[in-house]
DNA sequence: GACGATTTGTGCTTTTTTGCACAAATGTGT
DNA sequence: ACACATTTGTGCAAAAAAGCACAAATCGTC
């Protein structure tokens, strides 16, 4: 789990950004994002720290492994900042995603807005059930929507090979997600996101990132349960 | 963010649960519902951690915390271990989950069978949308699906007193998602799941954990921009 | 009932993450 | 030009998490 995370710098510096930082920068961008959207030119540290949920202090020190963006007594340019960390995390690519399983959670995905507005484009979809193959299903959100064709399953390799895709989403069930798995990295993929309810074995190089639903509310179950007494 | 854990034991003892161990006894639980579900009796630490994808010393490690369950020189009863995290977790109550926001995503996780098949029970839907409201909606997966009326969201307060509900699920658009929240702690909700791709603030004792796609993408986007080098 | 092969439970160390506090840098007003 | 009010960047300390290594406990066998 501790895929080390290295950046350079132009200077030829290599400098590590912890995973922690890491995890925390999607939010600062989409905060960031949301002050840019209402014309705010310029953000405190205490600002932004709020609208994420985090300290201030771990706001600066999370930045300041990006470079030294802000200024003294004056705080951060959200434009500039903005565009530093998408330049870091890579959204200005373009990413193409594979989505694998259109079932009800994969067709949700696939409308998904927050994917097509941020450097995310679903290209391809893909499924093993007879009846959904050939189907067509509208990708996006309202605006810019795409109707995508559902592919079969044994066609995965080709259509990755075509489309490009970097990113592959596994929205399978649990008994097909390891298989699926498999054959997503013999065909290149390199970064999967994994919502079946089990643990991908993958090869070294290869990661992938996990979202269990029924988890997070266990989780919540939890403490909920604490608190009762 | 340190919400406190601590477990009283029966002799009056209080042991704190670390969050990292929480956070991974579901993956436990579901690898040991796997095994039993296919007969097996016994499992090692170092098979369990296996299917989970951790070391087996930190596998052990966390189920100390729960208890001594295993017996050295064999390992540990599966069913016994099982229904030890399931009671630790609180996962022999009924929780009663309420989503709010029954678009694609809300629609999906009514639908997905994980979270009936564990002790959870979706009890009720809440839209804005006129023409959602109203509207029958299938919940659960294959075997034991229940329709559910679409209320309206200005009878969020009544509904989640009419149904008893423990936890709530936050699935709108970025904009409504805060004052959603503040109407379901109003309720006297205090654990809540939030999809939307905002930070919730909620009084303290109210416990919130966030699913972000967007934001899960966007780290593996940004480790293989990485790997590219 | 003693011995060897396992496998757990845990004390200790190392690494990672968070939090604190303040010096350094900037802008403002006089 | 200088004092003052802000706000960043960061060194250091504290806390949390992960990893290691091995003693303690158990089972099967002779």
């Amino acid at each position: 789990m501790p895929s080390k995370s290295t950046s350079s710098f132009k200077d030829g510096r290599i400098s590590k950004i912890s995973e922690a930082t890491i995890s925390r920068l999607p939010a600062y961008y989409r905060a960031l994002s949301q002050l840019a959207d209402s014309a705010q030119v310029r953000v405190s540290s205490e600002e932004l720290a709020a609208l994420t949920g985090v300290s201030s202090a771990m706001l600066r020190k999370d930045l300041s492994h990006l470079g030294s963006y802000g200024t003294r007594g004056v705080g951060y340019e959200v434009e500039f900042l903005r565009y530093q960390i998408s330049r870091e995390m890579g959204l200005n690519h373009d990413w193409s995603v594979v989505i694998v399983g259109v079932g009800n959670l994969g067709r949700a995905l696939a409308h998904y807005g927050g994917f097509g507005s941020r450097g995310f484009r679903v290209v391809a979809l893909v499924d093993s059930d007879q009846t959904l193959i050939g189907t067509k299903v509208k990708c996006g959100a309202e605006g810019k929507t795409v109707e995508l064709l559902v592919h079969a399953l044994s066609d995965l390799e080709d259509v990755i090979k075509e489309t490009n895709a970097r990113l592959g989403v596994v929205a399978t069930p649990a008994e097909s997600a390891q298989g699926v798995s498999d054959r997503l990295v013999k065909a290149g993929i390199r970064s999967i996101l994994n919502f079946a309810p089990i643990h991908l074995s993958v090869p070294d190089g290869v990661d992938v990132r996990k979202v269990d639903l029924a988890s997070e509310l266990q989780i919540l179950a939890f403490h909920e349960q604490r608190k009762a007494v």
